[in-house]
DNA sequence: CTAGGGTTAG
C-alpha cells in the first residue's frame, strides 16, 4: 500500500529542515510548506526543493502531480532526484510515467546508478509491459547491475510475474546469494500463473521463510479459493501480520464465507493486531453482503477511530455501498455528501444505491448533476440509471439514456445495459419490442435477458412469445427448475391447464427439481408468481429490482 | 532513497 511506505519520513529529510516534514501529510499543508520556502527564498536549506519534491512525489498519497511541476522547474537534477520522481511515479496510479522519465534520463545523458531500476522495473511490472522490461533488463546488463542484489531481487519478481518465467528461475537458479526475496517473487510467480504446485515446492523447499513468504503463499491458496490450504498455512504461520489476516479474511469474502471472514476478524482484534484500511474494505464487503447492518456500523465507527486518514475514496465508496446495500439508502447518501473527494465509483455505488432502492426521480437528478461536474460515466454508471428508468417505467427516457451512453459517451453496451432495456421494455408490455430488440442486440443474450423476457410474456398473458423465450432459455440452462416453472405457470394462467401439465412433465422427464414445492398446488395468479420465484433465485439472477 | 505480500463498486 502507498500510503504504508508515506508514513516512514526519511532519515535524511529529518535532520536537514527538522520536522516539518512529519507534519506534512497531505498536498494542503505541503503546498503551505511550499510557499513559506517560495517566501523565505528557499534559506531553509540548500535541499528545500529536493525535499518538497520528494514529500509530493513519495511521502503524500496523490501529490504526484505536483511532484512533476516541481521536477519541471529544476533545470539539472540530480541522480536522487530522478531516483525519487521515478519512484513515485512508479508506485502511483500512472506508473508509465516512471517509463518516460527513465528514457528522458537517458536522452538527456543522466547516468542511472544501482536505485534506479528496481523502481523502473516496479513500474514494467504494474503496467505488464514486457517488452519495455526486456529492453531494461538489456541495460541493466549492459551498465553492470545484474550483480546487485536488489536489481536482482526485482528482475526476477518482474520476469516471473509477468515474462518468461524460465528467465526468472535462470536468474534464480545462477543468484550467489538467494534470499527469502528471490524466493518469494518465484513463489508468486508460480501462484499468478495458476501453477500451486510450482509454488508450494519452493515454498517449502525454502529454508529461511520470513512473513512475506508466508504471506504469499497463505494469499495464493486464498486468491485461489482455496481456504483449506490456506487456513492450514495460517495455523501454522509462526508470526502474523496485518497482511496475513487481511489474506484470510478477503479470502474468505471472496469464498462466500462472509461469517467466517467475521469470525476471524474477531480473532485477530484478541491478538492485538491491528486492522487497516484493507481489512476494513474485506469486511464492509462482508457486511454488505450479509445485508448486516448493525456489524457495519460497528465497522464505520472502527474505521473513524482508526483516524480521519483512513478514510479516503476507497473506503467511502465501501461504506456508501454497505449502507445502501443493508438497507439504509439515508446513510448511504450521508457518507456520499460528506466524502470531500470522490470519484467515478462514488457516484456509481450511490446511484445504483437509489436506483436499487426505487428511488428513480433522485437516481436521474444525481446523475444529471454528475454530469454538470463532469465526471465521465463508465457503463456501471449507466447500468444505474438505466435500472432507475426500468423501475420508474419510464421507456422513452430509458432509450434516450441508452442511446446517450452509445453514441455521447462511446460506451459499448453489455448484457446487464441490454437486460435493463429488456426488462424495461418487457414491463411497459411491450413485448414485440422487446424481442427485436434481443434480436438485433450485438452481444450473445444470455439465460437472465430469456428470462426476462419469459417473466414479461408471462405477466401480459402472451404464451407464444412465452414459449419461444422458454426454448432459447431451455438451451442456455438445463439446470434450473424456475424456468419451467414460470413457463408452466403461463399456462396456467390462461386456464391451459393441459399445457401447464405438459411443461411439469417434462421437468420430471429431464429430472429437474422443483426447490419450492407448496406454491405451485396451492398459489395462483400473481401470487404463484411472487411464491415460485421466492428468494434467492430472484436475487442471484439480479431480479432484485422488480419486486 | 532501493526488492517480495493485502483492497471497494460490477
Amino acid at each position: 500500500m502507498i500510503r504504508k511506505k508515506a508514513e516512514r519520513t526519511p532519515t535524511h529529510l529529518q535532520c536537514s529542515s527538522s520536522s516539518i516534514w512529519q507534519k506534512v501529510t497531505n498536498l494542503r499543508t505541503l503546498k503551505q510548506v511550499h510557499a513559506l520556502f517560495v517566501v523565505n527564498g528557499f534559506n531553509t536549506g540548500p535541499s528545500a526543493i529536493r525535499e518538497l519534491i520528494f514529500a509530493s512525489a513519495v511521502s503524500i498519497f496523490g501529490a504526484i502531480d505536483y511532484a512533476h511541476q516541481l521536477f519541471d522547474q529544476i533545470p539539472e537534477p540530480n541522480i536522487f532526484t530522478w531516483n525519487t520522481m521515478i519512484r513515485g511515479s512508479a508506485q502511483s496510479a500512472d506508473p508509465g510515467r516512471a517509463v518516460y522519465l527513465y528514457t528522458q534520463m537517458d536522452r538527456r545523458a543522466v547516468r542511472p546508478d544501482h536505485y534506479t531500476f528496481p523502481f523502473v522495473l516496479k513500474a514494467c511490472t504494474r503496467l505488464r509491459w514486457v517488452d519495455t522490461g526486456l529492453g531494461i533488463h538489456g541495460r541493466i546488463m549492459k551498465l553492470g547491475f545484474e550483480p546487485n542484489v536488489f536489481t536482482r531481487n526485482t528482475l526476477i519478481y518482474f520476469h516471473a510475474n509477468c515474462g518468461d518465467i524460465c528467465i526468472a528461475k535462470e536468474l534464480f537458479d545462477d543468484s550467489a546469494k538467494r534470499g527469502a526475496v528471490a524466493w518469494s517473487a518465484m513463489t508468486s510467480g508460480y501462484a499468478r500463473r495458476g501453477d500451486m504446485d510450482n509454488a508450494r515446492q519452493v515454498f517449502n523447499e525454502m529454508l529461511i521463510k520470513d512473513m512475506v513468504s508466508w504471506n504469499v503463499m497463505i494469499t495464493a491458496y486464498a486468491k485461489g479459493r482455496d481456504m483449506q490450504k490456506a487456513r492450514e498455512l495460517f495455523d501454522q504461520v509462526p508470526r502474523k501480520d496485518v497482511v496475513t489476516w487481511n489474506a484470510m479474511i478477503s479470502g474468505y469474502v471472496s469464498c462466500g464465507g462472509q461469517k467466517q471472514a467475521l469470525e476471524v476478524y474477531e480473532e485477530m482484534r484478541c491478538t492485538g493486531v491491528v486492522p487497516d484500511e484493507v481489512t476494513m474494505l474485506s469486511l464492509l464487503s462482508a457486511c454488505a453482503d450479509l445485508g448486516d447492518l448493525k456489524m457495519g456500523k460497528k465497522i464505520h465507527s472502527s474505521i473513524l477511530l482508526m483516524g480521519p486518514k483512513y478514510l479516503d475514496v476507497l473506503l467511502g465508496n465501501a461504506l456508501i455501498d454497505m449502507y445502501a446495500k443493508c438497507g439504509d439508502i439515508d446513510r448511504a447518501v450521508e457518507v456520499f455528501h460528506s466524502m470531500s473527494e470522490k470519484d467515478v465509483s462514488s457516484w456509481n455505488s450511490i446511484l445504483g444505491g437509489l436506483a436499487f432502492h426505487g428511488y428513480a426521480k433522485e437516481t436521474l437528478e444525481l446523475f444529471a448533476e454528475m454530469e454538470r461536474k463532469k465526471i465521465r460515466p463508465n457503463g456501471i454508471t449507466f447500468a444505474a440509471v438505466l435500472i432507475a428508468c426500468s423501475h420508474a417505467g419510464s421507456v422513452k427516457q430509458g432509450q434516450g439514456y441508452f442511446r446517450l451512453m452509445k453514441d455521447g459517451y462511446g460506451i459499448e453496451p453489455n448484457t446487464r445495459h441490454y437486460g435493463c432495456m429488456v426488462d424495461m421494455l418487457g414491463r411497459a408490455g411491450l413485448l414485440a419490442e422487446a424481442f427485436d430488440f434481443v434480436e438485433k442486440m450485438k452481444v450473445e443474450p444470455n439465460a437472465v435477458i430469456w428470462r426476462t423476457l419469459l417473466g414479461a410474456s408471462r405477466v401480459h398473458g402472451n404464451v407464444e412469445l412465452g414459449r419461444k423465450a422458454n426454448e432459447e432459455l431451455l438451451k442456455k440452462r438445463h439446470d434450473e427448475s424456475g424456468d419451467y416453472v414460470l413457463l408452466s405457470n403461463i399456462y396456467a394462467s390462461i386456464d391451459d391447464w393441459n399445457e401447464a401439465e405438459t411443461v411439469r412433465n417434462l421437468m420430471d422427464d429431464i429430472g429437474v427439481k422443483k426447490k419450492c414445492g407448496s406454491s405451485l398446488v396451492k398459489a395462483s395468479g400473481e401470487d404463484f408468481l411472487l411464491g415460485t420465484l421466492s428468494a434467492e433465485s430472484l436475487q442471484t439472477k439480479g431480479f432484485r429490482l422488480n419486486f
